[in-house]
DNA sequence: TGCTAATAACCGACTGGTCAGTTATTAAGG
DNA sequence: CCTTAATAACTGACCAGTCGGTTATTAGCA
């Protein structure tokens, strides 16, 4: 051993981001309980005290997770729906290839499922997930649907719905691919999946008159 | 008091039923981790140790709920899927409403939230939701959409996408309305949801020629 | 430029509480 | 009165959060 070597090195401006990696990748390989406030110190280079010096709590640490690492995506796709001006189908398809290329390049499938199933016991985790990022979503998405529909582009019915009936295939690939292809299940190819579902939904959803 | 009220009564042969229908009170309300097995033994009217002489293990008792209480319903189901004769049309409405009845009145929806919560650090219980349930409901759907298929009625198309994107939606409701609602979020009407998925999957599905 | 406080980032052992599983003991019931 | 279902006290392991001590870094001074 150097004797000369620092046991350790004050770097208070990196510490926060390097806690909220480490604790987004425990979360999401763990869960929200079962994450171990030591792994997430260790995986970030830190001891357990030092987790205090930035977080109050394990639940605002998922807070900052959520926040710093989750949010900026789901932002993102918002923005689109939003901001999007042509037909109702172009929208559709842009907003699914972008979620698929979020599912597939970041943990958000992972956390969300981590949210799923700990809700009940952490409450708090419930509702930073949802007023934060889902009510976000769906209101965005409804409001797009709600509009085309206004224009005729898309059949009446239940915007929220239709907006559910948008999103959750992806949604049950992710918990699939994270729930039983582990223990050896067939996976989900996220592309076809996308691909084929906004198909029939597009079938399903758009107004007989409407282009295609 | 009374001093000549026994204090237990030997029933060997009611003990495992009643525990058994604790432990899925218990289960879906908390997860698998959180389920206290205390609560669970005074739920059964047992102290903790007389669940030891009835399970082995935590996970011994997760799969003797499975058996006993889950999987009749979801076999139920296949049967259905699997014996209908009419047109892939009728099959489809008819599995959706018994799926949407079960969902209603049982706690499945529960468990399966539980099932996915707490999958990666008990694959065990994932294993068994999955040997015992999934597979087998997921086999005899998409078998019966490949039928549909080759007799022309249903559109090409990979059929275990399309029996996931048929069940989605449903899934995604139950875990909005444990996830979500709880925390002040709108739920999702279930009736609503199953008959407006069930006529946009179909217009999006079936052949052009195929009946209405 | 070097030396020495003073500061605060960081460590890690410890606490208080929880809980799955065990076991010594009791009493129900044939 | 003897077998065994059932109890209740117990054990050992685990972990979020705390706190007194330690060390890197900086500021002050020569």
């Amino acid at each position: 051993m150097d004797p000369g070597a620092p046991k350790f090195r004050r770097r208070k401006a990196e510490r926060p981001g390097e806690i909220v990696a480490a604790a987004l990748a425990v979360f999401a390989e763990k869960g929200f309980a079962a994450a171990r406030l030591d792994e997430i110190a260790a995986r970030a280079g830190v001891s357990k005290g030092a987790l205090y010096l930035y977080f109050e709590t394990k639940e605002d640490l998922f807070r900052a997770v959520v926040g710093q690492a989750i949010a900026p995506n789901i932002a993102a796709v918002r923005a689109m729906a939003e901001a999007h001006p042509g037909p109702f189908e172009d929208l559709l398809r842009g907003v699914a290839t972008q979620l698929a290329h979020i599912v597939g390049v970041t943990r958000i499938g992972s956390v969300a499922k981590m949210v799923i199933g700990e809700a009940r016991n952490f409450p708090e985790v419930a509702r930073v997930w949802h007023d934060e990022l889902v009510a976000h979503a769906l209101a965005a998405m409804s409001g797009a649907i709600a509009a085309a529909q206004a224009r005729g582009e898309v059949k009446p019915g239940d915007p929220r719905v239709y907006a559910l009936q948008l999103i959750s295939p992806m949604l049950l690939a992710v918990i699939w691919r994270e729930t039983f292809v582990p223990v050896g299940a067939e996976p989900f190819d996220l592309n076809t999946l996308v691909s084929q579902h906004v198909e029939t939904i597009l079938r399903g959803m758009l107004a007989e008159g409407a282009s295609t």
